[in-house]
DNA sequence: AAATTTACCGACCACTTGGTTTGTGCTTTT
DNA sequence: AAAAGCACAAACCAAGTGGTCGGTAAATTT
């Protein structure tokens, strides 16, 4: 185990400093030389811990993305408040870090499901399957909030789901261009509108 | 002017092709070469029409991208009516062909703006300018529908204009994986349920 | 008919790509 | 201390990459 931790540092040098740049350039227009280049490492470096470039690709989506997705989008709408409050705040958050934040990480899932559409199946079922963990707990959150009251009892939830996350990715890739501060405020505000429609008004 | 003809075919033979892969592929993971195969051209053919791979790919923009977006996006809400009910229509139908047809050139703006952001500004800034386009048209749709009684007057047409965009782009890349029937469905229908919170109480 | 231009061919170039292989210093085990 | 394995270096490879260039058949212009 001991011999391990260099091997683990390493590796997870590797995949921050990946994702970062792949983050950036996209991943086919990223080559395995660019990262090295930044680690100070080799070609031998890389294909001692990876066995190809997908496969590198692959083990930053379980190790990182995954994990980012989880702690930015799906706890912080746990619990058994007003999940439309929960979903909002939480969506404001994430897009707060993500103007801050140049590698933000935030949704890196849109870049790529996007590079990665029609030429990597395999990829692409890793990306869908970290969207749908989102979009179950979306769901499951809305029917809590029915259930609880605070949502009315004719939403589709399914489809507000969508509705959620269709906008969230789209705004994400509009937010790369200039004005990403006006536009969150905007967009923001309308989903809270938008949530408001769907508040069960004998309780709000 | 005669001898143009052929020029101006052969160019736009490489663009709608150049189009479909890049569209298919990306841009940078379709090579010249690529497009040629496929053309049955030689290199020859085009380095004489065109400068570079980033010049073409700007004159497909130019040529074929914004009149889509114009005839797809655009023309389809003008006019008089409820604006609400015109955008409404004309994003099913645009999500509809989008459907049915593999090369639908739909919102290849998506795909092209993940693409190329922060990595060509030049390109970037084209892709811009049409989306512009179209948030300047969605806006002055609404305003004239505020001003005709079909539009709550509080609503901030701005902030809609946005949302309906980022949903839009949003949508458009998760219909690329299975059920884009089911999504389209579910997702029109909350754009309806949005748009209903925002009409005139008082006409509606 | 001669001269020139158009539209295209295809070999070639320097360079980059993902990936392999051989080798080597260091650490751990025996 | 010898043997074995770990973590990496560096040279190398075939297959591409965007782009150049000399050439050429056919069409136009003179």
């Amino acid at each position: 185990m001991e011999k391990n931790l260099k091997r683990m540092a390493t590796m997870h040098r590797m995949q921050t400093t990946g994702l970062a740049l792949f983050y950036k350039n996209g991943f086919y227009n990223t080559s395995v030389d660019d990262i090295l280049k930044e680690l100070g490492l080799s070609k031998g470096a890389f294909y001692y811990h990876f066995k190809s470039k997908e496969d590198f690709f692959i083990s930053i989506l379980e190790n990182l993305v995954v994990r980012k997705v989880y702690s930015m989008l799906i706890e912080p709408i746990e619990g058994h408040d007003n999940p439309l409050d929960l979903i909002s705040n939480c969506i404001e958050e994430a897009l707060q870090t993500a103007e801050h934040n140049e590698n933000d990480y935030g949704f890196i899932l849109n870049n790529f499901l996007n590079e990665f559409n029609g030429r990597n199946p395999q990829i692409m079922k890793y990306l869908n399957d970290i969207l749908k963990i989102w979009e179950v707990n979306l769901v499951s959150s809305l029917q809590k909030g029915k259930f609880n009251g605070y949502v009315d009892r004719h939403v589709d939830c399914e489809g507000v789901a969508s509705y959620i996350i269709s906008s969230f990715l789209g705004v994400r890739t509009l937010m790369v261009e200039g004005s990403a501060t006006a536009l969150r405020y905007r967009y923001v505000q309308q989903l809270r509108f938008y949530f408001k429609a769907m508040a069960n008004k004998q309780i709000a």
